[in-house]
DNA sequence: CGACTTGAGTCAACGCTGTTGACACCCTCG
DNA sequence: CGAGGGTGTCAACAGCGTTGACTCAAGTCG
């Protein structure tokens, strides 16, 4: 976003010197206040769900303030869900059977928190900044640490595809509710998907 | 759609006697004028960034109409936007090659009008019933057509995973735009991730 | 032909949203 | 002690989807 030719500040720039740096105790308590309300609110009713009305008044405080506080409701949704989804300790396992394990991860894991944040996210596609962030969450949870430890050809592009598969999974699963994947039992996932999978890890 | 059911009327169904049964010339031009106007700004901005306001001035008329019309925004976009996107003839030909099949016709097709559907429909799944229609959708294009046609158990489960592979391509592709996706050449993402398709379509 | 029903269209307004600017408070630092 | 700036309050803005009361004309029927 274009903003350096503005001279003027807006709200947005004036509200975070550095998060946390200048800030004194009851602003620091009533920023946390703010972010434990949004975190609970985005992930009950999702995005279009909740407003900074219903979460300024969880928290306690004016609507007014959460604007000041964190620039706009689309920052405040950033700042406050969290799209690192703990895959790290799946991705550092062996390559040989990591489809499987992926699948797997988001089954059992994603029953609830996991879940909450997905369709929380999913929904807020229509927002530049949130797609941005899921391509950099691409990148740096999978591509990185990923792609170097593939052989033969085309190991980045493979492991986007690989990305684009759980995509579609979780889309699926706990977006749409697909009554026929929520039918089918965890395993059968697991194997057939997570082959699915593999066969663009290991060709 | 389950309307029947329903005792009270909403204005949904008090505004669609049968869509077109009892209808005045007048009233027909102006809901083909309103749809048209609806289609192209929904394919053009989205379903938050189209508003109803924008789309009665484009069609001409007051935004009261709209409403009068179709019932709300959300029912206009599901009578506007089509979700069926053509795939009919990729399914019905011979399983064996259907993977990589798949994965050209949307590579192909998929460069203005579908791709600004998707992004519409993916936009807009925060909604309940285009979610709805999104499941519908599969069972009905996908699942009723080509479970018959494949050898092996979990016939309907294995083409729901092909479905979730296809949304994640999409979303991947046309949604998040993703650098290393849109970077690599059609032909790559045809044959690596039609056989990853394939491989649950006869494994 | 006139009366009555009913669809078409207009207008102002409601309640909601995210966001802003002016204002007062009070802590902290020079 | 005075200045500066982080903190909080308030009313208001423009935009949103939607509603209800109203007028007008077209179609139906005794």
């Amino acid at each position: 976003m274009p903003y350096g030719w503005r001279v003027t500040k807006t709200s947005a720039e004036r509200a975070e010197p550095t998060a946390d740096s200048r800030l004194r105790p009851a602003g620091r308590a009533t920023r946390a206040a703010i972010e434990a309300a949004a975190k609970a609110l985005f992930a009950e009713r999702g995005f279009e769900g909740a407003s900074v009305r219903g979460i300024a008044a969880e928290a306690g405080v004016d609507p007014a303030l959460v604007i000041r506080h964190f620039g706009s409701k689309e920052a405040l949704f950033l700042r406050t869900i969290d799209t690192s989804l703990g895959i790290g300790a799946v991705i550092d396992g062996p390559v040989e059977t990591l489809g499987r394990r992926l699948v797997a991860y988001f089954l059992e894991g994603g029953n609830t928190a996991m879940r909450r944040r997905f369709v929380a996210i999913a929904q807020a596609s229509h927002l530049q900044q949130v797609r941005d962030e899921m391509v950099r969450h691409t990148a740096e949870a999978y591509i990185a640490p990923l792609a170097p430890r593939l052989d033969g050809e085309d190991r980045e592009v493979r492991v986007a595809l690989v990305v684009a598969q759980i995509a579609g999974l979780l889309n699926l699963l706990f977006l749409q509710e697909d009554p026929v994947l929520s039918a089918a039992s965890p395993a059968t996932l697991v194997a057939l998907y997570g082959d699915a999978i593999q066969s663009l890890v290991t060709p």
